[in-house]
RNA sequence: GGAGAGAUGGCCGAGUCGGCUGAAGGCGCUCGCCUGCUAAGCGAGUGUACUCCGAAAAGGGGUACCGAGGGUUCGAAUCCCUCUCUCUCCGCCA
């Protein structure tokens, strides 16, 4: 959410970013409504005062054995009157509420203005494509010949979009999540949680995807809970309605987590593989930090998230998303894409972004600088350190063999009790 | 699932038969005084949001907030209803 009086004081700034983020929306309800709001919120207030000023008169008489009954009467107007028109000023606040919290984050002055993913400027690129004597395979194919990923049994049992795991490929899973989550932790300084794979409705308005985009979630029947979307929910609103302390700052925190998603609206992509799943794991990384620092935070949150990349050899390249295809919350956002022989493509495998201060206000996370009284926002970034199926797909694609076996990259071994390679499961 | 207790400011905690309680008292914190240093002591201050006045800052006015929402009333932290959460006991359970 955006500050109400930044809005306010700069309704030319806020339309032009909607015009480059492509997104359709009139600021003219929105400053009407704010109009209305202010004019009514004075007449009430106004009158509370008088039937304050009344009350304490009736009080006062009433202490002293006075009668009160003409001032008793007069109030039971202006209270009728103060109930109409609160009742008028909470349906315009609910209305001007709802516009306020679809209106998504200013991007920073570096994000450039592009209309889609084809405006997303290569800023990085690491390593080089592996080359190959034969045609390398997709993971679908490699990992159902070599019978660690079961497509068909997970559609029999759950539906499409679903994966079921076999022997070296649910360790091989595991490896990377207890990989990635000993660099972040041992070499980073991430300090790990494991937070609730379900949300309430308060945790998921926080970071953003309520109230705009709940048909991307799966909610419980039932209860108002949600299956998390992704680790960055549960782990940014840790501290939802805290004020911290200067010296709390930065907070760095990395949580593996499933990952549940509809999908909606991606019917017939990707529906081969593990790429887009209704449910994947991932390894989040969360920062709580300093305004002044964000987005020197942003940048090492990539570097942290490029390490694991580099640790497994894998090639990649990083793009910055352009206010086209920058998301809701983001100011900023980076996106690392892996190298997929198999496909012969780039393939997003890590979303890192900052989002300054709109998550922050949503979730009320404040800071305190030492000897000041007035409390700040924090600003708050995560990004994806990785999407763990996904880097399993890179390592079965990138790492293949001739005879169909996969290489297990050395990073890996240590988590798989040193096994080598993928072979065939008997 | 059954029975009961509770939810007040940064923390602890008081709020009588509804009325000068934004909220006693204590702790903490900030500033000042005092003091070889420290401790103790003394004095003052110490929530948030919205809104209005002010060019702005300073400052000032107002409204709201005692788990959340609704109701009764001229007036609610105090009464009523619904919900949420926490704790205790019983049951069940990985």
């Amino acid at each position: 959410m955006l500050d109400l009086k930044f809005v306010r004081d700069n309704v030319d700034r806020v339309a032009r970013m909607l015009q480059d983020r492509r997104v359709d929306m009139d600021m003219g309800p929105f400053l009407k409504l704010d109009e209305q709001r202010r004019a009514l919120l004075k007449d009430v207030e106004q009158l509370k005062y008088e039937r304050n000023r009344a009350s304490e008169e009736i009080a006062r008489r009433k202490r002293e054995g006075l009668d009160a009954e003409d001032l008793i009467d007069g109030m039971k107007a202006v209270s009728q009157r103060i109930r109409d028109l609160e009742a008028e000023l909470g349906a315009i606040e609910d209305r001007f509420r709802d516009i306020l919290m679809l209106i998504p984050n200013m991007p920073h002055e570096s994000v450039p203005v592009g209309a889609d993913e084809t405006a997303n400027p290569v800023v990085k690129t690491w390593g080089h494509p592996p080359s190959f004597d034969f045609e390398p395979k997709a993971h679908w194919d490699l990992g159902e010949a070599l019978g660690i990923l079961d497509f068909e049994r997970a559609a029999r049992m759950t539906g499409a979009r679903f994966t079921l795991y076999w022997g070296a490929g649910a360790a091989l899973e595991r490896a990377l999540i207890n990989f990635m989550l000993d660099v972040h932790t041992m070499r980073h300084g991430y300090t790990e949680v494991l937070p609730p794979f379900m949300v309430n409705r308060t945790a998921m308005t926080g970071t953003g995807q309520l109230p705009k985009f709940e048909k991307d979630l799966f909610k419980l029947e039932g209860w108002d809970y949600f299956l998390v979307p992704t680790a960055e929910v549960p782990v940014t609103n840790i501290h939802m309605d805290e004020t911290l302390e200067e010296d709390d700052l930065p907070k760095y925190y990395t949580a593996y987590t499933p990952c549940f998603r509809s999908e909606a609206g991606s019917y017939g992509k990707d529906t081969r593989g593990l790429i887009r799943q209704h449910q994947f794991n991932k390894v989040e990384l969360v920062k709580l930090v300093k305004p002044e620092q964000s987005y020197d935070e942003l940048e090492t949150l990539l570097l942290n998230a490029e390490t694991i990349l580099q640790e497994l050899g894998l090639h990649y390249r990083v793009v910055v998303l352009c206010t086209g295809d920058l998301g809701f919350s983001a100011a900023k956002t980076y996106d690392i894409e892996v190298w997929l022989p198999g496909q012969n493509t780039y393939r997003e495998i890590s979303s890192c972004s900052n989002f300054e201060d709109f998550q922050a206000r949503r979730a009320n996370i404040r800071f305190r600088r030492k000897g000041k009284k007035k409390t700040e926002l924090v600003h708050t970034l995560n990004g994806s350190g990785l999407a763990v199926g996904r880097t399993l797909v890179a390592v079965l694609e990138n790492y293949q063999q001739a005879d169909g076996t996969i290489l297990i990259p050395q990073a890996l071994r240590p988590y798989m009790h040193g096994m080598e390679r993928i072979t065939a499961r008997r």
